[in-house]
DNA sequence: CAAAGTGACGTAAACGATTTCGTATATGAA
DNA sequence: TTCATATACGAAATCGTTTACGTCACTTTG
């Protein structure tokens, strides 16, 4: 059922259907409740594309999800993140339209993307130090929210992000003070903006107590369960090993327990680890008392957020940049205890 | 810059370009050069939506994904599952949209995507038995493949699954002839179709052996940390607890491991464990050796195997239904070990 | 009472491609 | 020379909407 059988079975023109199902003015109330019912009873709804086309706008919003071509990995918290956004789309009768890509031909997307006017704006995610791909956005003119931050890039954009160095700041300070001082970091990827964050908070933390920083207590890498496995392993290992752990996710997490309870120790006595929670789905700290100390900060929340910016932006071309930064709250599980004597 | 602009100023007809770029047999080599060469400068791309009103087609693929209202949880395969399909559908000039939705309005959203021909045909993530969504997309005729089976559907329609029967069948198996005799199953929610097959090679492998099921060994629910964790621990603390289990996921998995090593008990000593392992990306299931014995098979493929089917279908819309079983790889790691004796 | 609104609807031109017919020129055959 | 046949291109319709202008019949208003 398209505009015209529908305007031909009530008698009216397109215009005064179209006018009728989008709420002008210039229709009478009888009419409009007569096109209305039609409208539904023949479940008639407007093809995206035509629509598109005269209205200029492509009421879809693109996310362009990087893979490493490296490692094939896809970050794990995107799932749920999309989840957020796509709430807030469908609320506001958005498509969602995702691309996935190696990080190689990242720019080439944008571009084609543009081109083909298949999106109103697109979402930027797992920003790097000095993303380019900020740049280029702006030049291309398309709009954009990036989920995270970008340092180095100095040109005004619009992001939501988590107060990462605030939030690894909180968890070595609440580490320190149960006494630790051998205090390791498990960390994302360099280059990826929010470990460099993560990073700093923790080792201004520890400078700022008079604790110098171990390079052998630092690692950093993809977010995978084995990679939290042998990090921690290694760290262990050491003569002088760490009795406290952060790490920068859930799943890396489980892999630090893993080589903690196979290492013969406990978690939370002989080791403490505090980890950064995102709030998967599926990977639930614990119930009432979390298993994990950690600090949470929903990233379905921030998906949600972020999806309401930019629709925000795009509804009003000429609005500043805009941000928003999210604290993560410190959890305090049974990870966590005061340092042991070692 | 679009067709009307790029014909211009090549002094030519928007006819002729169109068709130089899209390789029909009535221009000239020349033309076609010097067109391609002045699109290519220009960084042309035609417009999808206009495209997709003249052609009559979408170019596009919807993903529907269910999220439960109960649980709010998203299943964690589906991040790698759709890095598969991407590929194949950028490849061949296809975009992926993207609808979360809460398992209620499945059917509108099913119904809308039909009405406004955003799409050329969908994907079915997660079903259940006796899915009614198969029978309503044959209805309003929407070409899709349906990622699994549903048990009780009797049309033939599209489909490629792991045969998790047979899986689950040699995981018991293995046990059994390691000498295990009590033996768990931690699966995903009754109702979905999956956890029903892996059930029943479960059941049938242990009454083919003459081991009678014990309900108190059989749990069901979302496939999270905390639901493997409880359940483990459930079954471990009963007086004749059982000496192995299975799980339906890596994630289970790693609740069923801290619950075993909470317990003081050791994996593949006094407990033995196998897992269903999908492959995803962030969840490695260990390098050379796996860490966890497991039934093996990867969603990726999955995805890019369903997506070729459905391009596949869409192409030539006369075409029987395709379907397609993947076996499941078992893989033996270090959380077997042959049953000891309580 | 004439001019000016206004309420309710219609005509037709966009939007940016593809595609169905034509058409003009060059080539070969009769 | 004339007719048929390719070859290379163009005019205009089409897809399904929205929307800038009209139009026409009634009120109001001065």
């Amino acid at each position: 059922m398209n505009l015209k059988q529908l305007s031909l079975e009530l008698g009216l023109s397109q215009t005064t259907v179209s006018r009728a199902l989008n709420g002008f003015p210039e229709v009478s109330e009888a009419t409009r409740n007569r096109v209305q019912l039609a409208a539904d009873r023949h479940q008639y709804s407007p093809s995206t594309r035509a629509k598109g086309l005269a209205t200029g706008k492509a009421l879809a919003i693109g996310h362009v999800i990087p893979v490493s071509t490296k490692h094939e990995t896809m970050n794990p918290i995107f799932g749920d993140f999309i989840a957020g956004a796509g709430e807030t789309y469908s609320r506001n009768g958005y498509e969602m339209l995702l691309s996935i890509v190696d990080d190689q031909s990242e720019d080439d997307v944008y571009r084609a993307l543009k081109a083909r006017r298949s999106v109103d704006g697109v979402v930027v995610h797992g920003p790097r130090m000095d993303d380019p791909r900020i740049a280029l956005l702006n030049e291309i003119g398309l709009p954009f929210v990036v989920h995270g931050r970008a340092s180095g890039v100095t040109v005004p954009y619009s992001w939501v992000d988590v107060n990462n160095r605030r939030a690894f700041n909180r968890a070595a300070d609440f580490l320190i003070d149960l006494g630790h001082r051998r205090i390791g970091l498990i960390n994302g990827l360099e280059g990826m903006d929010f470990a460099h964050r993560r990073r700093n908070g923790y080792m201004d933390t520890l400078t700022a107590n008079g604790i110098a920083a171990d390079p052998a207590l630092l690692r950093s890498g993809e977010m995978t369960e084995e990679f939290g496995y042998t990090s921690t392993r290694d760290m262990l290992a050491l003569r002088d090993r760490p009795t406290a752990l952060m790490t920068s996710s859930m799943i890396l997490a489980m892999g630090t327990r893993r080589a903690i309870e196979e290492a013969g120790l406990t978690i939370g006595r002989d080791v403490s680890v505090i980890t950064h929670d995102d709030e998967l789905s599926y990977l639930r700290n614990g119930g009432d008392v979390p298993i994990f100390t950690a600090t949470r900060s929903s990233v379905r929340d921030a998906g949600r957020r972020l999806a309401e910016m930019l629709l925000a932006d795009i509804a009003n071309p000429f609005s500043q940049p805009q941000t928003e930064l999210l604290e993560a709250e410190l959890m305090v599980g049974q990870s966590t205890g005061p340092a042991p004597h070692l």
